[in-house]
DNA sequence: ATCCAGGGTAATT
DNA sequence: AATTACCATGGA
């Protein structure tokens, strides 16, 4: 049993991954990246072009859910040769190849975009690390217990992680359980600067912590019904659903239409005149083939950090 | 200061 | 069947 493994991987961009919009918990350290999941404190680092370093703080002999969150059984050459050969996505895989899909829990996934609503990434991130410093478990990056976690956990120095971790490196929590939100104030809840979203997911926390909502069926499903069955819960329209069901289901055909894949569907593919969400929904769900969910998540990485409407490309 | 952010909902046109 | 206001909050 080990505190460190290596897996192998080839067109995995593990920092364009962790910061690509789709999970919330990751904080960069050093060269390396920081975060819980499954519970479990873990630091990843790509070692190498074709090697990522996972470390944890425990002695595991079972890293299946690690490699499950990372997808590492995914083939990823295939899924990108399944892709329409257009120019924006020939465009988007030339500037990050190896962009990949997680597959993240799916309640934490459920909170985080309830969470997301006309937020900015930075605010989401605030806002779901402020709800697991108040409701999750303190763990320590040692394997060590946290009795007690400092008196300003609340706000420990803007998570600014590098700083952060060095005075302080034991001090992490778990994402918390449905349960433990649903046991929560919706003023408790509102203290996390989640504002009118605080009703939203104190909705979710109770119809999943009583059974109401069967999270691990929806990858079991078919995509629309999958998607119907998520928009029970007030707050989860259409576009956070397929960001659970594409992100922490497996369901690789959802296709979330935010502003900016919205952008970018009108002026790359209907630039002559205006179309219609519904429009844009028909088509992403007929052009981009049974991966269409990683055709945006690239579509939206580009756009984000170098397509040609980035700031930094002086373009309109 | 004003606008906008990985939206959703209910009220108006 | 389409727009519009509103929801809290913080960053640009």
């Amino acid at each position: 049993m080990e505190t460190t493994a290596h897996f192998p991987v080839r067109d995995y961009d593990l920092a364009a991954t962790l910061t690509s919009g789709q999970a919330f918990r990751w904080r960069p350290v050093g060269g390396a990246w920081v975060a819980v999941v499954h519970g479990r404190w873990v630091q990843l680092e790509q070692v190498a072009p074709d090697y990522i370093r996972a470390t944890v703080n425990a002695p595991t002999a079972d890293w299946s859910w690690l490699q499950s969150y990372l997808r590492l059984d995914a083939n990823h050459q295939r899924m990108l040769a399944t892709f329409p050969v257009d120019e924006p996505l020939r465009a988007a895989i030339a500037h990050c190849r190896g962009l990949r899909l997680l597959r993240q829990e799916p309640w934490e996934c459920l909170a985080s975009f309830i969470l997301s609503s006309t937020k900015q990434i930075v605010q989401i991130q605030q806002c779901v690390e402020l709800l697991c410093e108040r409701f999750g478990d303190p763990i320590g990056q040692a394997g060590r217990a946290v009795p007690c976690p400092p008196q300003t956990a609340s706000r420990p120095q803007q998570h600014n992680s590098v700083a952060y971790d060095a005075i302080h490196p034991a001090l992490h929590y778990t994402f918390p359980a449905a349960a433990r939100i649903a046991a929560a104030t919706e003023g408790e809840l509102r203290a996390c600067k989640m504002g009118f979203r605080a009703r939203y997911l104190m909705a979710a926390a109770r119809m999943v912590a009583g059974g109401e909502l069967n999270l691990a069926r929806l990858g079991q499903i078919p995509l629309h019904a999958a998607r119907a069955e998520l928009m029970r819960c007030p707050g989860v329209g259409r576009k956070i659903a397929d960001c659970v069901l594409l992100f922490s289901c497996g369901q690789d055909a959802a296709f979330p239409i935010d502003v900016w894949v919205e952008r970018a569907l009108q002026r790359l593919y209907f630039p002559k005149r205006r179309a219609r969400r519904a429009r844009l929904e028909h088509f992403a769900a007929t052009h981009f083939g049974p991966h269409a969910g990683l055709a945006q998540q690239y579509l939206f990485h580009y756009l984000r950090t170098g397509g040609p409407d980035h700031p930094k490309n002086h373009a309109r």
